[in-house]
DNA sequence: ATAATAAACGGAGCATACTCCATTTGTCAA
DNA sequence: TTGACAAATGGAGTATGCTCCGTTTATTAT
């Protein structure tokens, strides 16, 4: 890669960053973001074929970080496996609650959702979402497995959360629901 | 409503109906419309507010064929509960591949997906599904009822299914996966 | 019939996502 | 150092969704 391409990418990076931390996400335009990165459109993407990639590149750190933290929590059993899926899924919706405007754009850009699928991004959030569903489903075979973790992430997207918010859900509420839907419980 | 208003609402539906049958719906624009309809962009704009509420009043006859055709059915029972939802599965998901492009631009509108939402169409859809699963989820309260039907449309949305597909997983594996994530088994 | 008015019309115009390609620039072999 | 060329640039241009508003038309009261 040239050298000029490495620095015009940060520049966009940063632009993106400071233009999303002062207004609303939907509100920059990709003219506003090359204008202020001091380039052209053209430049702009071809280094981010559309917004929804640019905002996976910029959530890549929040992801990471939220996986690493939630790596080491998992094996800190302090409780029964219920309490800690319910847990988990506690923080990832708070999570998605600090960077819904990043994810909402992510999720329903145009045709993005090829992308997002099979973006490393999404690969590392199934294999998390596996490792919290592991203890909480006994004999289930692996590609089973990866399944509920799609479904699982499906059914927890901006969309959907929102709307179930929107409906009177508090984020605790939401959870236990969705614990109680992917528990097997024999009561 | 003026007379003249409900010609014109008719000259779209036929308009958008026609070039929908004779083009990929994702290719057809919203002056297209217009010009076969004989109107102006305008008029097109006060009538449906957009392009995926257009392809909403579209959809409703389908769903409504759908919904009856599956309320006559349910009742039907010439096998086990958990069959007759395997089977109302498949059949919801034959549908969706047989109007999957009208489906797909109705679930990712811009901002439409809180119209959806807000729509008789997915009332009528979250009933069906509440009726479907309310034999294999005993003792559920009725707002829980309420929000596993949310969820299993949301893991059956065009982008999730079109990945699932993707993946190698035939229709009726994925009806059965479903099945087996919804009902609560005891073996 | 006629006038008054609210409703509907339509297309010019705007905003924004995205493309195309003539021009510029970094890199590297000679 | 320089020449050649692949790579990158940038902004004019295109497509499309959607709005605005001056004009037209159906309806209703007189």
């Amino acid at each position: 890669m040239r050298k000029d391409a490495q620095i015009n990418q940060q520049k966009i990076l940063n632009a993106a960053a400071k233009l999303f931390k002062e207004r609303a996400v939907s509100t920059v335009s990709m003219k506003d973001i090359a204008q202020v990165a001091g380039i052209g459109t053209g430049t702009l993407y071809r280094n981010f074929p559309n917004k929804s990639e640019l905002c996976m590149a910029l959530s890549l750190d929040y992801i990471q970080q939220f996986i690493t933290g939630e790596e080491a929590q998992l094996h800190n059993s302090a409780s029964s496996v219920t309490k800690q899926f319910e847990n988990f899924l506690t923080r990832w919706l708070e999570f998605r609650e600090r960077r819904i405007q990043l994810l909402t754009e992510i999720e329903t850009g145009p045709s993005v959702m090829s992308t997002f699928y099979h973006s490393p991004l999404y690969q590392q959030l199934v294999n998390l979402t596996m490792q919290a569903l592991k203890p909480i489903s006994d004999n289930i075979s692996e590609s089973e497995l990866k399944f509920r973790a799609d479904m699982l992430i499906s059914m927890l997207k901006s969309d959907s959360y929102a709307y179930q918010r929107e409906q009177g859900l508090t984020r605790e509420q939401i959870a236990i629901n969705i614990s109680h839907l992917m528990i097997k419980r024999c009561d």
